[in-house]
DNA sequence: GTTAACGTAATAGCGTGTTAATACATTAAC
DNA sequence: GTTAATGTATTAACACGCTATTACGTTAAC
């Protein structure tokens, strides 16, 4: 997508981190959502509040045709987000662990 | 980018509290990062982490084409995320002010 | 007054994530 | 055995964010 020499590449890795604690500096959901509405577009912020959605349809053990039907998402796009859920960083599966020992989660 | 109905449109509101719930139960960078690492394509994290050090450099005071050396993103990109950061939601001065109050920030 | 730096805007081209449609192999139901 | 549901794969079309380039108006330096 872009091209990009070794030095920015390092810099950009040490970046990554500092995201992370951008978010993690954030305390409550309204904080988080300003954040993501001032990082990402709102073309962006739509794909990624549909992948987590799926995900928690996913985890519900909805099938895929099943929850285009509910969140118009694409067969496609649940697939993939399933091959994120199951072979991914851990992630999904973390957040949901966590979502679901909160008492009022959906 | 996607036809929705408004059943659809009034569900994904719920559902991006419900993402930024899933940020806010993440409690170490590792898992932040674990998250966003599955939540985004390689290319979107990498657009979100390119924006995010703008933002820093930009609040130093850099001018625009020196951040671009610095960072390889184009004047066009670094100009969006000034404005984003002037008249945005707030959620980058939020997170800057926060990480300023850390110890170890960059 | 000239020059240079700066923010901003316009354009074209490119990469890529999503959708829709179709099809296929597998599995379960009857 | 047939049928239907399911996950998966392929294709074409489209949306959109990013880059590079060029240019413009403003401001500060000299």
């Amino acid at each position: 997508m872009k091209q990009r020499d070794p030095q920015h590449l390092e810099a950009n890795r040490a970046a990554r981190s500092s995201l992370a604690e951008a978010f993690l500096a954030m305390r409550t959901a309204d904080e988080c959502r300003a954040l993501l509405r001032d990082l990402t577009t709102p073309a962006e912020l739509e794909a990624l509040v549909d992948r987590w959605r799926v995900v928690k349809f996913l985890d519900q053990g909805m099938p895929y045709r099943e929850i285009h039907v509910h969140t118009g998402v694409s067969v496609t796009t649940i697939g993939r987000v399933a091959r994120y859920l199951e072979n991914g960083n851990g992630g999904y599966r973390l957040a949901l662990e966590r979502i679901k020992q909160t008492p009022n989660h959906d």
